[in-house]
This record gives structure tokens, sequence and C-alpha cells, in this order.
RNA sequence: GCCCGAGUGGCGGAACAGGUAGACGCACAGGACUUAAAAUCCUGCGAGAUUUAAACCUCGUGCCGGUUCAAGUCCGGCCUCGGGCACCA
């Protein structure tokens, strides 16, 4: 179109002078919000990923509008936040100015998209009017007991000189800054949402959100079940508490680790150990969370001198402190297993500290009337040719390794190294090791007998090729041959369950598995279920535990060392203490001469003026809290802001919200998925069981948009210079045509690498349809062809765009389209046309108001018009064309009417040549009609 | 290690509930119009065998197997890539 920019910009200033975008919320139409995430307002220019998910979705919304929805769609700034401090540092503009400045611009920006956001709605964190709620909620909160100041070891960003809560340390890195992040015992303020850790998981069933984003909350929930149980430490009144997942391994228990940082430590720990300890207990703490988080670090701990007391058995163990077991989770303390927990085993075996089976796997199946014996399984690894000693029993057994039946007098050892040598001669072995023994059911043929055997497995390398003569029986001299097999071979050909077994149990490890439980008198024989419902019951009766539900999510620390956020409204006063900031006071204002020096002190400390206080309490001189809220604080609730953005009473009217709420659809990125998506919904919550509001999720449908790339399939940014900036596109071809690529170029759940190509595509296509409409014809006439493939694509772009499926709406527009051009010589009748750009006004909002009002002279807007509904009735063909299969394969297709009957299609279908030739001399067996789909015949 | 998601032409991507794989578009090739080019329009376009040509045939949705009249789609076992969590007791 020529002249694009002028006529994008004639339809939106027409469009913001008639206001017809404005949101009124007592329309009639059922009420629909719409949100995209809101953004930062950086400095420059709208990037790709913005047209991307606000271009976008407006098209989804515009639909709805066109529909008949009563459709909320507002846009704001979340305006809080570090780049615009770090600004300030480097250059001296003060962030409100700078924030303010980068506000007019994208506003301004966004208005280019030809967007229909209300814009009297709009909403700035950073605004007064706003924070002095986001500090309200604070105190509401606080009163609830549900904000919390504690001394706790913190995440801190060296980088950003502020502490981060733990959504957003990733992989042991800062979220924003890739600065690996160090542990700190600070006095932050935190936010009790674990108190809805349950409610946050459950309520995830019923979300109309994509699975993998519920999975990564559950994930990040992580609700694991188990048990406290308590241990005293032996000759002192301290006890402390563990948390377990395996109380049925209690018996198992030969010592108790505690994190560095639990408080027992220091009151146990004895004179001969102080040493050690604090030595350790301060190499820990300066560690980085990576170094400490590594699995495949050696574990390290040390001993504390003292024992506590195995409930259970009574057994004095070993206390010792060690960095594997983690102050935050659970009690800061475990009991250690180490014959059934990997970590437990590591350590063990490093210090030489006891291990007890007392779960045995079970092999084979059982069966009544079995005679109990015990045996061995061998493995014999040669290190020099990387090959297992086999034996191939051919069609007696398949392949095995060695095995044998334990002698009175023989321990295991003994039993195994005669094995090896009457079986297959060699005798120059070095033991290895022995496992966990096993517990194997079978039944022998050849005697009539079903064996219940406790197996010991042995592991031997072979030092030498020394042999002696075999020693075999009558019956194992021709049956079977010995064999050196590599590691695949054992791998397809071992089959027999309690081999395997023995082969799995090759490297010394914990057996974490279920089975029978042994060395543990109460629950002896029990399987795992029962036997952790047993100990459980015990613990409980005894009341020295109980059954417990734990989870990895923690309290969220929103306190930040930074100045541009909300202040904390809280006054430290010696005479009473801890003082909210009376309500008549808020909002707590930022102090505008505060210096912004990073060194790890709060930049708010600073301000003398805003330190200051009286107490509103006694009215003596008090201190102000000094630290800000963290952003995602002030995001966790904005979209309850929104319907009521101008209130200047309260942060918002509840029969306002609780009308427009919850949000139908909210669209943004995924990389939120543990952080906004979670807050926002302990926010609900929080809100709603203090009263305010009457739903319970904040967003009821949730679609992520996929990511643009940049052409070489890598994320878009400036130090890779892989970036593609919107403005050179909507400057030659205007916004919507960006926003038509976009949508038709793409999958838009995701996303992908950017190409320049389709570009052009689309604005031929826009060319086409702008020469369609110049040609329309004023006469009325029903064109059979064009109705059918009307009603098709106003039913399929309905649907496809419902479904965020924009790319597949196109293609059914533009198969109309090619359509209509076969009817362009002859003249299209202009109600064809009409329908053409309604259908298509969600998607390019200027170009169709432009044809609908300058060139089809219709009234002013087409985007008040109802959108096209389609008749099912129109969509019934004369003919279908299907396929016919013979035995599978497709042999031809028919032309069929909806009114023929299953003999008649049989009939079309058999005496189809192509069909014909197929069947010849072949018997029929059934022949399969699929209505309106397939025939398919099965011969013989 | 655990939990997700994805693998379809040269490319972006379609295929709704197991029913004619490759919609729509890009790129490419051929043609029409034109003095010429652009624009536009028409035709072809998964691979292979055969053929004067067409019909037609075989193979084909990461790999191996299974269920079914019929599998991109369902089941079992892998491979590769991407993402999340990760010493969570």
């Amino acid at each position: 179109m020529e002249n694009i920019n002028e006529i994008e910009k004639k339809w939106r200033d027409k469009w913001e002078e008639e206001k017809i975008y404005k949101f009124n919320p007592h329309a009639s139409g059922e009420k629909l919000y719409c949100l995209e995430m809101f953004s930062y307002p950086s400095g420059a220019n709208l990037h790709m990923g913005h047209w991307w998910n606000y271009g976008v979705t407006d098209s989804w919304a515009r639909l709805k509008r066109m529909q008949g929805y009563n459709v909320f769609h507002p846009m704001g700034f979340d305006a809080f936040g570090l780049p615009a401090e770090n600004y300030a540092i480097k250059t001296g503009i003060h962030p409100e100015k700078s924030t303010q400045q980068n506000i007019k611009t994208m506003e301004r920006q966004l208005k280019n998209i030809g967007a229909t956001y209300d814009w009297d709605y709009e909403i700035d964190t950073s605004n007064p009017e706003y924070y002095k709620w986001s500090q309200f909620l604070f105190l509401e909160f606080y009163k609830k007991g549900l904000a919390y100041k504690k001394e706790a070891p913190v995440n801190w960003c060296p980088s950003c000189n502020t502490v981060l809560a733990n959504e957003q340390v990733v992989s042991g890195e800062c979220e924003r800054c890739a600065e690996v992040v160090v542990r700190k015992k600070m006095s932050q303020w935190f936010f009790k949402i674990t108190d809805y850790a349950e409610e946050l998981l459950r309520d995830l069933d019923n979300l109309d959100w994509p699975e993998r984003t519920k999975n990564l909350q559950r994930n990040w929930i992580g609700k694991s079940k188990g048990a406290y149980v308590v241990f005293k430490v032996d000759g002192t009144d301290q006890s402390f508490k563990v948390f377990t997942t395996r109380a049925d391994t209690l018996y198992g228990a030969t010592y108790c680790v505690l994190a560095p940082e639990h408080d027992l430590v220091d009151l146990i720990t004895t004179k001969e150990q102080k040493n050690e300890v604090l030595e350790y207990q301060k190499a820990a703490s300066i560690q980085s969370e990576i170094d400490r988080a590594s699995t495949a670090r050696e574990k390290t701990g040390v001993f504390t001198g003292s024992y506590a007391v195995n409930p259970i058995s009574n057994k004095k163990i070993p206390i010792w402190i060690a960095d594997y077991v983690l102050a935050t989770y659970g009690t800061g303390a475990i009991m250690a297993v180490p014959a059934h927990d990997q970590r437990d085993f590591e350590f063990a075996k490093k210090f030489n500290l006891e291990i007890i089976p007392v779960v045995q796997k079970i092999t084979g199946k059982t069966r009544e009337n079995e005679t109990t014996k015990k045996s061995i399984v061998a493995v014999v690894y040669n290190p020099k040719t990387s090959k297992y000693l086999t034996i191939n029993w051919g069609n007696l057994g398949g392949r095995l390794f060695i095995g044998g039946t334990i002698f009175e007098n023989e321990t295991a050892l003994e039993c195994a190294i005669r094995e090896i040598k009457e079986e297959t001669g060699y005798i120059n072995l070095k033991f290895m090791h022995q496992s966990f023994p096993v517990n194997h059911h079978y039944y022998a043929f050849n005697k009539d007998k079903a064996y219940n055997i406790d197996c010991d497995l042995v592991y031997f390398e072979l030092i030498d090729e020394t042999k002696i003569d075999q020693d075999l029986d009558s019956e194992e001299e021709n049956n079977f041959k010995v064999e050196w097999a590599s590691l695949k071979t054992i791998l397809d050909e071992v089959k027999d369950e309690l081999h395997k077994t023995a082969f799995e149990f090759r490297e010394e490890k914990a057996y974490i598995g279920d089975g029978i439980h042994i060395n543990s008198a109460l629950i002896n024989g029990l399987n795992e279920e029962d036997a952790i419902n047993e100990i459980t019951k015990y613990l409980e009766k005894k009341q020295i535990g109980e059954g417990a539900i734990n989870y990895k999510l923690r309290d969220w620390l929103v306190s930040r060392q930074r100045y541009w956020g909300a202040p904390i409204p809280i006054i430290y006063c010696d005479k009473c203490g801890m003082v909210p900031v009376p309500d008549a006071d808020l909002p707590v204002l930022l102090p505008k001469d505060a210096e912004f020096t990073p060194d790890g002190e709060s930049p708010l400390k600073k301000s003398k003026e805003f330190m200051h206080v009286k107490c509103p309490v006694c009215g003596e001189d008090a201190k102000r809290e000094c630290d800000t809220l963290d952003t995602f604080v002030c995001s966790s609730w904005y979209f309850l802001r929104y319907p009521d953005a101008s209130n200047k009473k309260e942060a918002f009217n509840k029969d306002i919200i609780n009308k427009i709420l919850p949000v139908d659809k909210y669209v943004g990125g995924i990389e939120h998925a543990v952080m906004h998506l979670l807050y926002a919904r302990f926010f609900t919550k929080a809100l709603r069981d203090i009263g305010y509001l009457n739903f319970d999720e904040p967003f009821k449908s949730l679609v992520h948009q996929g990511i643009i790339l940049g052409s070489d399939g890598e994320k878009m940014s400036k130090s890779r210079g892989n970036t593609v900036t919107p403005d050179p596109i909507v400057d030659e071809y205007g916004a919507d045509i960006l926003r038509n690529y976009l949508m038709f170029g793409f999958n838009y759940i995701d996303g992908g690498p950017w190409t320049d190509d389709g570009i052009i595509a689309i604005n031929k296509f826009y060319n086409k349809i702008e020469r369609l409409v110049k040609s329309y014809q004023d006469e009325i006439k029903e064109i059979p062809e064009l109705e059918k493939s009307l009603h098709y694509t106003i039913k399929n772009v309905t649907e496809d765009t419902t479904n965020f499926q924009f790319n597949t709406a196109i293609a059914r527009i533009m198969e109309y389209t090619n359509i209509l051009v076969k009817y362009e010589s002859k003249g299209i009748p202009k109600y064809y046309i009409e329908q053409l750009l309604l259908i298509l006004a969600p998607f390019a909002p200027h170009i169709t108001e432009e044809l609908w009002c300058e060139t089809l002279k219709n009234e002013f807007s087409i985007h008040n018009q109802k959108y096209p509904k389609y008749d099912e009735t129109k969509l019934i063909s004369t003919s279908i064309s299907i396929g016919v299969q013979v035995n599978g394969k497709l042999r031809a297709s028919i032309s069929i009417t909806e009114d023929m009957s299953d003999e008649e299609i049989k009939t079309l279908a058999t005496e189809e040549d192509n069909v014909k030739k197929h069947l010849e001399n072949k018997e029929i067996v059934k022949i399969i009609i699929v209505p309106k789909k397939i025939v398919s015949i099965v011969i013989k």
C-alpha cells in the first residue's frame, strides 16, 4: 500500500480521537480480561519481542472484541529495577528522570503497533500513587504475619550488591547478571509463601496453563512426603529432629549429619573437635553455592565428637557435620543410612563409618514350599581385555556368571573362589568387594523343587590367566562353555534376574530400591511402603517423631539493598521496636538525594533526611528501614490495580476487581514460570485470605509465546550482533505487515529463528487484497463456491485464533483470497469483499480500516462491526473426495455425496479401476467405511 | 541423576478425536504477458524405480519393535537436541 505509514497514523489518530477502544465496565457483553505481561521501560525502541508478544496477542483480543466480548486490555510499565539505577551510577541521571523519559518513548512506540489498549488504565509501578499501595499491601501482609524479618543465610550477588530470592538464583548464578552468588548471613525481610505451598501445588491441576509451566512450578515447590524423627544427643538433654523420606530404613541409620550452620553444632561439639569443626564451618561459609551444590565433588565433613542415640535400635551413633546437608531444607539435619542412600554411602566409605543393609532386593518369584539355602554369584572381570567371565549354558539357562551353593563352615568368599576354580579353572583372583545380599526365588525343573536363597554377590578381578583343570560333575561336563563376554554381550544375553542384579551391583553403591526389610526387628519381612507405615506409627506412639511433608519452596526474600524500588514502610524505634508506618503516612517516598554508590549498603541509608523519623507510637527519634522491595513484589499485584488504576483511596475497589478478575487470558514468556507467575499466585491467595478477593487464582488461562531467535538460531543479543530491529520493517511495510508476518511465519508457542524471506510474501498478499477490494461490484449475487469457502474460512480462522494458532488462521484466509482471485475478472460481489475485510480486521487493523472506509466507502469503524459467524449448513458439500485403501494402502480416491448409502459407496469403491486391479483373484474379508473419511477394503 | 518438551520436504511450518502425510507460504524450475525488466498470472516441486507419456508401483514423519483394516498420531524400548531442577535426605 502506498504511504502506508501515513495511512496507519491517520487511523491511529482517528481511533484515539473517537476513543473506540475505551473500556466501559458496564457495557454489555461477557467480560474478558486479556493481559500481556507488562515490560520494563528500557530506553531503546521496541524490540522484536515486544511486537511478538503485544502485536500478536492484540489480534487475539481484537477478534474477541469483534465477537462481542467486553474486552479489558490494559498496558503499563514495570518501572522499578536495576537498569535505571545502574544507568544513574554511570551517568548521574536520576532513575526517576530516565524512567519517565523511557516510559514516554515506549508509550509512543507501543501506540505504533496499533493495539487496542485503553491507556486510561495505564500503570507505572514507580509512581508514588502506585507504590503507596505496594507498601500498603506489604503492611497488610506484615499485620497478618505473612511478612517477617529474620536473620538467615541468604543469596548475595556481589555484582548487583544486593540479596536475591531463591527464584532469582539460576544454577548458582544471579538471574540478572550471571555473577556467582555467595551465601551471607543477614537480617532480611521474607514473605511466607511456604504457608501456601500445598495450595499453590494443588490448584495447579485446574489451571488452563501449559503443562510444562505447571511442572516447573510443581518441581520448584518440590513436595516430599516423609517423617520427622527425633534423635537424642547421648549424655545430654539436647535432641534434634531430622526429616527423612525413608523412615523404613531407620535401623540402618548408623550416623547423623548436621548442616555446618545448624544451631546445635556449637552446643555439642566436644573440646577435642572444636578447632576442626570451627575451621570446617568457616570453610563452608565462604564457599559459592555452585561449589557447594556440586554432586561431583568428593564428600567432606568433620566429626563433632558427640553421639546420638538411634531411637529404634538404641545404638550410639556418631554425629558429624558436613556441607552436603543443607541448612535450609528440612531441619538442617539428617539421619544417614549409608546402605540405602548414595550420598550417605559415599560419606561412610570415605570416613569408614558403619554400613548396615536393612533392605534386601528380591529377585524371582516366590512359590509355596520353598527350600532355603545360601549361595553366591561371582563376577570376574579381566581388566586387560575388559571382559567378564561367564558360563554359557545354551538352552539350559543361557548366559550366566558363576554361581553355587555355600557349604557349611564356608564363607561366601571361600565359596566363590572354590566355585570359580571348579567351574572355570582360574585361580589367580583379586577380591574386590562383596555387595549387599539378594533374596532370590527360583524353581528347579530338574529337581522339581522351589528355592528361596540368600545370595551373596562377590566381585573379583583376574590377576592372570593361570588355570588348572576344571572339576566338573557329569551333569555339568557337556552342558556349558566357559566364555569371556563383553559388556554388550552381557547386557544383551544375561537374562536371569539374579545374575542381572549381580552385574548391576558390580559397582559399590547404595541400594535405593524396594525389597524386604532385614536387620530391622520391628519390620523384618515387610516391603518399603508397609515398613514406612509401621515405623511412622511406632514413632508417633512413642512421641519421637511423626509423618510430615516437606517442600523445597523457601520463603520469598523481598528486601533489596538498592535504591530504585519501593521503600519498605517500617520504622525501628529503640523503645517500641519494629513499628509499621501508619496507613495515613503512606507512601514512604523515595528520597531524591540518595547516593547510589554500590557498596553493599542500602543507598537509602545515606539519606539522613529519609532515615530520620519520629516513632509513630511514642514520638521519639527513630530510624526507617533502609531496604527497598524486590520489584517482583510490585509486579505481583499490578493486574489487580489495572481495573481501578486511578483509585486514590485504596489499592483497588473490591467490587470492581472481583467482577473483572481473574485475568481470562495471560500472555507472556515462560522465563517467569517460577518467579512472577508463582509470586502473583501467592499474592492472590494471601489477599483472598485477608479478605480482598473472592477468587483463588489470578490467571485462569496462560499462554507463553515462543522466542524469536536471531537468524543464526541463537537468542538475539547485542553482544552476538544478531538482533533484528522492527523499525526498518515498519518504516518500509507498516505495522500491520510486520504483525502479520510474525503471526504467519512462526508457530506462536514455538517461535523460531528470524528470516526476512516471508515479509515480502505478506506484503504481496495484502497488495493482492487491496487489488481485490478495488475490483468489487455492487451487484448482489450468491456464488456457491465463494459461499462455501467463506464459511469454511470463518470457522477455521475463529477456532485457530482462539487457540493462538495464527499461522493456520492466516493460511485459511489466503486460501479464501486465492479463490476470490479466480472471480476477479468476472467481478466480485461486494459482500464477499466485505466479509474478507471483516475476517482480516483483527490481523491488519490499519489496512482493513483504510479499505473499509476509503475504498468501500463504508461507515467508520470496521472494528466496531461484528465478526462474521459461520453457518454450519453452508459447509455441507455436495460431494466429498475420500480415499480407498486396499489392505491399508491407498489405491484410489472416489467422490461421494453425503446422502450415499454404504452399499453405494462400496460399489463405487470396488469398481474403481485401480482398486479392481488389486482385488483380482482375492477374497474380500471386509470393507470398513469411515463416514466422510475413508473406505478400507481388507482382502486375503 | 530426576522431571518436562521436541524431532515431519531445500526452508518456515500444516495434519482438529488413529482415517488420502506435506495445508498455507518461502526458495527453486518451467511457461505466459513485455522490446526488456519489475510486477502479475499459470504449471511443477518428498525420494526412488519404470515409461515415449500417463496411469501406476516401492519407500518415506529421529531409530527398533508392537497394537490396528489403517499409526506422524496409541503402546514398549532406544537415539539426538532443547529446557528446568539438582547433595532437597
